[in-house]
DNA sequence: CCCCGAGGTTGACAGCGTCAACCATGGTGC
DNA sequence: GCACCATGGTTGACGCTGTCAACCTCGGGG
């Protein structure tokens, strides 16, 4: 009587998965730890996942769904920028508050992509969402239809190194505040808009 | 008589540990390995390192010296613009060159900050170079003295994104090519240019 | 001359992923 | 009703890892 509703062991796997790499990353996640916490043998885990690697993929699967799911949540905006502003807040606010996730997703070393077509096809759709989206903002307001998908690659780098800077202990290795995280956000935004704002 | 000049063991240690990350990443470094390749026993690493997390800290902090003498060692350009460029150009082609030194720097979970002085000197030293070069041409083209530590940030963001955006399998995940990114970096450049450019 | 520390050794332990064999159980073909 | 087999669980073992502990073997300083 652990909580847990005894049945489904597949899915109660991929549960406590999660949760211990969001405590403590994905290197503390261990097939065994899994079992333990679920009061079954070390190898029942494995009846359900070939490998470490296969539920470490379908948990990197399910994060990108996530995470696809909350940039789509933001409400549309009318101004392009505004537009755009919403949704690097949306994507830098998911890294924020799940920062394990995503980097799981994005720093970590990932299981070979080749393998594991599900993680591979949800990956693709959370990018498809950014690179169509981020493209269309571009197009809207740059000159005549430039490859708008190359523009989409350099705001989402931006937005991407920004979380990713955060996210390495920079703030305690510099001597910069939360603050200037903030302020270093604001200024990005500004520089976007000017960077696509037509030209004069 | 295996190349190794026999004494230092230590030095020869860092060097065949850098050695197996670069061919397997940082995943793949394991104490017992260094060992077996240099023919030792399994503890002699032990007498010179406390802990794997502590050699690992002493070649992050190398890399740390060696990416900043890389940026550094690019020729200064009269042009802030061309300067911006040449820099960037550097930044990306180090993440090219090598690409697990790389992630070891930013990608990878790094062991704990405070716990490793030294490692914590040399990158505040890289990211100084990238902090005050960048933000010294922020400064020359931006309107007055509008914290260039911020523009900087922003830059290297946008550096740091694109580049780890390259590291990501994100070429064979999109249906993007080589060439594609090279454009991406082009576009990056323009809209930086784009961005910084003084307001009209 | 004794001692001791620096740097090497072997041995052990626990935790990990994984392979193999075994076993209960329930549903199907006959 | 019974043989059969796949499913999903078990235990046990292997080799890998980091790390602790004890031991050895020098070379130099009191």
């Amino acid at each position: 009587m652990t909580a847990k509703p005894e049945k489904p062991l597949r899915e109660a796997c991929i549960e406590e998965a999660l949760a211990i790499i969001e405590q403590g990353g994905v290197e503390a996640l261990s097939l065994r730890a899994v079992a333990r916490r679920l009061g079954v043998s070390h190898q029942a885990p494995y009846k359900h996942f070939p490998s470490r690697e296969h539920i470490l993929a379908e948990i990197v699967a399910r994060t990108f769904d996530e995470f696809a799911a909350h940039l789509d949540a933001r409400p549309a905006a009318a101004d392009p920028f505004a537009d755009l502003r919403a949704l690097g807040e949306r994507y830098l606010d998911y890294a924020r508050r799940y920062p394990l996730k995503y980097r799981l997703m994005f720093n970590a070393a990932l299981p070979p992509l080749p393998e594991h077509p599900e993680m591979m096809r949800n990956a693709e759709r959370a990018f498809a969402i950014l690179r169509t989206r981020l493209g269309q903002m571009a197009l809207r307001q740059a000159p005549g239809g430039a490859a708008p998908h190359l523009d989409a690659m350099v705001i989402w780098s931006a937005l991407h190194g920004l979380a990713s800077i955060e996210h390495a202990d920079v703030l305690a290795t510099l001597d910069m505040e939360r603050a200037d995280m903030q302020r270093a956000e604001e200024r990005m935004f500004a520089r976007l808009s000017a960077a696509f704002r037509p030209e004069e």
